[in-house]
Order: structure tokens, then sequence, then C-alpha cells
DNA sequence: GGATGTTCACTGTG
DNA sequence: CCACAGTGAACATC
């Protein structure tokens, strides 16, 4: 019924509102002018209201000198510098980011290439294990007093507090470990305001290990009352302090190095990577002058759902303006035209473009929220309604900008086609498993009129005609409700005193030989440390790609760190490898360092493995080969008695957005001279090498 | 009165 | 359920 009012409220302005709310705005409502730029024009710094060089906000630049003395002081003293392995010294500070206004262009990745020089590195072997691993398997004592500590830390912001707690240094030295691997520890102050993609990756990789790392520890003490588990503002709140983000300059319109469908699975993410800067609301904006004036202009709004409605236009928002809570008692009142509510009126009169962020369930785990950056919209009109409490809420339209790739549109197809609503197009077979998977791979062409690829037998499982012999034998587990984490359970004691995965079967930390329980293990195959052997978690497709033959990609969004499936086939021999088969998994290979994967001592691969699925295999044999891939491969061992299974696991390294083909490096052939076996590649990234193995 | 430092309120989340 | 953190804006001090 309101929308008679709000049908008139667009040409008529602001009146309407001020009228209704006896309230008066905090900032006067200045006249409206047009908008006095095309928005389709980029919006670079038209309304910065911080200048390239600073001055910075608190908290971030002026930190940098005492945490670069703190890192050269901290060189000898940290908790793992007794140890043997090579520290990343001074990190490859590939002298790296000249400013990014230098490359105004956008020739970026093109100097990145020495980092290959690191595989000569590898060859002369390494003991298992990681330094994040072992720095921690020393210290599991209770860190009761690691609460106090962060209350009082709270007053000298960001200043690392004299070490008290051995965890609180570990961590110290965690962080530092992975800032330096990362190339994120002192970023150029303009980089920082003004970033790309390979920052803002970077950034969220961090923060996800780190995160996941956190995670771990807290998950390895017994639950100490009152301490807060919360990883996930815990790390961002390190990265933070340690200016370890992007974009940290507001902006209206695109962020750099952040693309529509990005999916994020923390607010804390896209604040870091400054997508959406509040941490909790709903709504951000920035404060624009306007000759003598001040006012606030929406840049991005979060929608958790609930009040979106609109029917099925993926295309359409109508989103309700923050405030009219009480916080103590949960009262209604009135919303107020102010904060974010003013913003958005603002940006409505001035046709600025507002970033969207939809929140949505994720249903792997029901607790949390996924959130999918829809693009840019633009407010169409706005009204008052009056809410459940008879209280009046403001309200948004806002219409999707055209033109920009599909996002949250993707995600609620998909939900069509799972609910048997619509029927995907192109599908040639609605389960190429036959049922031997516990989730359905459906074979889609939606490109040409090819009937799908050659005949193969469907192997959900690895086949191993002979296990590895071992010297030693291996002690099996019985924890007959599935192995826990600090237990004295063998396979978590090969672990290194952790179990590698989450409760939610994410991967916890990266370069390390997976020890997942065996044949004669009691524990169920529920257990959390058989993920590899659970079957497939996530809804896969088998697709016709453009021009690489078949491919691999998702329907469901992929967590960074979570198990996707391993690569089954047949185990053979490398003499019996033969030249025409294209399906060859090969362990021995030389795998360049992964960019995003810590700059550490890659695991040893403890026996050469090669398996071929040229005859028989899983959906492992469609994952096409990336330069910049966003899926990496771990060994994993299971262990019986005197014999050894060893098995390849597949993980993403970042999130990943549903329907995005989902890729792995080959590695090189470590002999190749120049031989037959290279192909070229077609994978289109920047940093493409041009063929592979 | 401009610059800088401090405190507080506001915002849902996991 | 409830502690949690970034930010803007008001307030305080230089």
């Amino acid at each position: 019924m309101e929308q008679v009012l709000g049908s008139d409220s667009v040409p008529s302005g602001p009146m309407d509102k001020s009228k209704v709310l006896t309230v008066k705005p905090l900032r006067c409502l200045v006249p409206i002018f047009p908008s006095q730029r095309d928005t389709t024009a980029p919006q670079t710094s038209q309304f910065a209201s911080v200048p390239p060089t600073g001055p910075f906000p608190p908290g971030a630049a002026p930190f940098f000198p005492f945490f670069a003395s703190n890192e050269s002081q901290r060189q000898g003293t940290g908790a793992n510098q007794g140890r043997s392995y090579p520290i990343p010294s001074p990190v490859p500070l590939n002298s790296f980011r000249t400013p990014a206004s230098a490359a105004g262009n956008g020739d970026i990745g093109t100097s990145r290439r020495s980092s290959r020089n690191r595989v000569a590195a590898d060859e002369d072997g390494y003991s298992q294990g990681d330094a994040y691993e072992n720095s921690f398997g020393m210290y599991t004592e209770d860190g009761s007093d690691v609460v106090k500590k962060r209350k009082s830390r709270k007053k000298a912001k960001g200043r690392p507090a004299i070490a008290v707690s051995l965890s609180e240094v570990d961590i110290e030295s965690l962080v530092n470990n992975l800032l330096k691997s990362f190339n994120l520890v002192e970023i150029d102050t303009f980089y920082q305001a003004n970033s790309d993609k390979e920052l803002v990756e970077r950034v969220l990789i961090v923060y996800n290990l780190l995160r996941r790392k956190i995670t771990q520890i807290d998950d390895s003490k017994e639950a100490v009352p009152g301490v807060a588990r919360r990883p996930d503002l815990r790390s961002g709140t390190i990265l933070m302090n340690k200016g370890a983000r992007a974009n940290v300059k507001k902006r209206i319109g695109t962020v750099p190095g952040i693309d529509v469908g990005d999916i994020f699975f923390f607010r804390m993410e896209m604040c870091l990577v400054g997508l959406h800067a509040p941490i909790m609301g709903g709504i951000d904006y920035l404060t624009v002058k306007v000759s003598a004036d001040e006012e606030p202009v929406a840049v991005s709004i979060v929608s958790s759902g609930g009040y979106e409605d609109d029917g099925d236009d993926g295309d359409v928002l109508i989103y309700s303006g923050h405030g009219g809570v009480q916080r103590k008692d949960k009262q209604q009142m009135d919303q107020k035209l102010e904060r974010g509510n003013l913003a958005l009126e603002k940006s409505l009169h001035r046709a600025n473009e507002v970033r969207v962020i939809r929140g949505v369930r994720d249903f792997a785990s029901p607790t949390g929220k996924i959130y999918v950056y829809d693009g840019r919209y633009i407010i169409h009109e706005s009204w008052i309604e009056k809410g459940k409490s008879g209280c009046n809420v403001f309200k948004y339209k806002l219409v999707r900008v055209a033109g920009q790739p599909e996002a949250y549109t993707v995600w609620k197809s998909i939900q069509q086609w799972k609910d048997g609503v619509t029927t995907r197009v192109g599908v040639i077979l609605p389960d190429l498993t036959s049922g031997a998977e516990s989730l359905p791979v459906c074979l889609v062409n939606d490109v040409d009129d090819e009937k799908g690829p050659a005949y193969f037998t469907y192997l959900p499982h690895l086949k191993y005609t002979k296990p590895f012999a071992s010297s030693k034998s291996f002690l099996n587990c019985s924890c007959s409700d599935g192995c826990e984490p600090a237990t004295n359970c063998p396979c978590v004691q090969k672990n290194g005193g952790y179990i590698p995965y989450t409760a939610l079967g994410i991967l916890l930390s990266h370069n390390s030989l997976i020890h997942e329980c065996g044949p004669a293990c009691l524990c169920p195959r529920t257990c959390r440390n058989r993920v590899s052997q659970a079957g497939l978690k996530i809804r896969l497709e088998v697709f016709k790609t453009k021009d690489k033959g078949w491919g691999l990609r998702s329907w469901d969004p992929i967590r960074a760190g979570a198990f996707i499936c391993e690569y089954a086939g047949d185990v053979i021999d490398s003499s019996a490898v033969e030249s025409d088969d294209n399906y060859i998994f090969d362990a021995t290979r030389s795998f360049d360092q992964l960019e995003f994967v810590p700059i550490d001592d890659p695991v040893k691969v403890p026996f050469p493995l090669i398996i071929s699925a040229k005859n028989g295999g899983n959906v492992g044999r469609f994952m096409n080969h990336s330069c910049s891939p966003n899926v990496y491969w771990q060994p994993i061992l299971r262990e019986n008695h005197d014999q050894s299974y060893l098995h390849v696991g597949f993980y993403a390294i970042k999130h990943i957005p549903p329907m995005q083909e989902l890729t792995y490096s080959y590695g090189m052939v470590r002999t190749d001279k120049d031989g037959p076996r290279r192909k070229k590649c077609l994978c289109g990234s920047s940093k493409c090498r041009g063929y592979f193995y």
C-alpha cells in the first residue's frame, strides 16, 4: 500500500520522509543535485576522501616501523628458529610491488617468473612436516592467561604485548612466517589503499590459513570456558593490526581484485579486502565533501536474506534500512534517516552505484552463511513501511546494473536444478558414475554436439594391485567414536598431535603429509580423519569446455581447504606408462611452488606413486591443468600394519564459486628435455607457462 | 581553529 | 546465547 508513497517519492525528493519522521537528520540534507557524471564511467577517485599518500586511518600505517623492528628482533628468538628447515629468509622479496600506480596499464605478474628458481632447492629432500606444525606441537598448555591479556592489550592497540603465554608467541611467529611467505610484511601504503587481484588473493589466503590454524590450536586444547571461540575475528584482528589488508580506501563501484560472483565465508574476509568494511553492519558508506558540507554516500550493502523477496527476479533487491531496534531490550522503534539510511538516500539521489553482497545459507554448515558479491546496483526508489511492530522501516529498491556477469542468479538456477524445478540445459547423463558415488555427477555439453568422453570404467577409489611395503609396522587406532584431537590416538599423533581436518572436513594446514586412518583402524567410516574416504561431498559436473575438452566444475560453493575428490585409477609402475595415456597422475613430477600455498618445504611424497585413469578413474581424471589453479593436491597416507597405501587428495586453494572450472597444476616431468610429452597449455592465465608436462 | 588523540555508540555475527 | 571488532562521529586535548 505504501507503494503509492514510494512511487511518487522519486521525483518529489526526501520531503516525504522528513514529514513522516519527526527525527531530524544528523546532518542536514543539502539540496539534491543531479549525478554529475555518467555512472558507467570509471569512478576512480572522484569522491576520494583519502589522499593516496595518507593521512592514514589509525592502526595501519603508523605501526609499520614498529613491526619491522619487532620482526628483526624476533629473527633470532622465535620459537622455531632452532629448527633445521631453511627459513625462507628475507623471502624472495622480489622487490615486488613497485607502486601499482606505475603499473597503470595493469601489466602485472609478468615479472614473477623468478619463483621458479626455488624448484632447485627441493631436490635434496627434507624432513617431513612443516614449520608451523612443529612449532606448535611443543606447546599445548592451556591459555587461561590469554583472555586477560587480550583485554589489556586493547589499550595499546596493535602492539604485541610482552610475551606472556607460549602459545601467543607461537601465533606471533606463525603470523610472521605467513606474512613473510606471502610477502605481506610491509605493504606499500598506496598499494594497500589501491590494491589488485594479487594482493586481494594473498590476503584472503593468509587469512584462511591463519584462521584454520587458530581453529586447530583452539581445537586441540580442552575447551576453556570463557575463552572466545572466534578464530574468524581473532585472525582478522591480527591481520588488521599488521596491515595485511587490501583496498583500505573506500570506493564507490568496482573494487580492484574482486570479481562479481566471488564468495566469502566470513564478514571479516570482506572487511580485509575492502569490499565491505563494517564487520557487522549491513550498510557501508563514506563521507564526501560537498563544498563546505559533507554528506554520506553508500558504497555497499550486505543483504543477509530474509526480506528481499520480490519473487524470482534475481536482479532486483528490496533492502531494509538499519536501526530501529533497541539493543538492550530489543524494543522496536522507528528507523531514523541517519548514517547508512541517509547514505542510501543520498546514493539514490546521486544515482550512485552500490555494491550488493547477498548472504545465503550455507548448507554445508547450517550455522554459517556464504556471501556472494553480486555486483553493482542502482537504487531506484525508497519508501517507508510500517514494520511488524508498527514502526517505520526504510525500504530501498535496488536494480542490478546491466552487463555484469551472472552471480546470484547462478545460485538460483542451481537450486532449481537440484530441486528438479528446472532441468539443466545440455545434460547428456544425469549421473555418469551410475550410482558409484554418493552424489550424482552430471555430464553436460552446452557448447557443441559431442556426446561424451571416450569410454572408461568409473572407479570411485584408487585401485592398488600391491600396496607399498614398509619396514616398520604401524599402529592402528581404536577410537570407536571416531578420532578426536587432543587424545593419544596413534593416528592423531602421526599428524603431529592434530587431526588434519576441521569438523567440516576442511584441511587445516598445507604442506604436510596427511595421515588418515587406515583399513585396520577401528574408527567408523565417518571418522574425522577419513575425509578422503568418505566419498564425494560436493555436487560436481563434468562439462565440455570451449577448447580444452572435458572439464570439471561444481554446483556447490567450495571453501578454501575443502576436500574435493581423490585421483582414482590404477596404480601402475613407471615402466607401464603408455605414451598415449593422457590420464596419468605422476607424483614424481616436479611441481612448481604454488603461488598461493605457503613457501615452505613441499611435502615429500614417500613413494613414487603413478596412477593411470585411462581405463578406469573417477571425476578427478577430468580436472584440467592450469598455471594458476584453484585446486592443489596433497598426498594422503593410509597405513595398515606393514603396508602403506598412498592416495592423492584434491583440495581447494581458495574459495571457489559455483560453476567455476576446477583446475590444478599437472607438474613437470623432471627429466624433461623438451620431450615429446609437452602439451600446449590453454589455461589462459596471465601467468601461463605456455605448456605443461 | 585546525590537527590529533580518545571514547563511545552503532552495527549482527558465528 | 553472548562476546566480539571496525568504523564514524562526538568529544577532548594540543
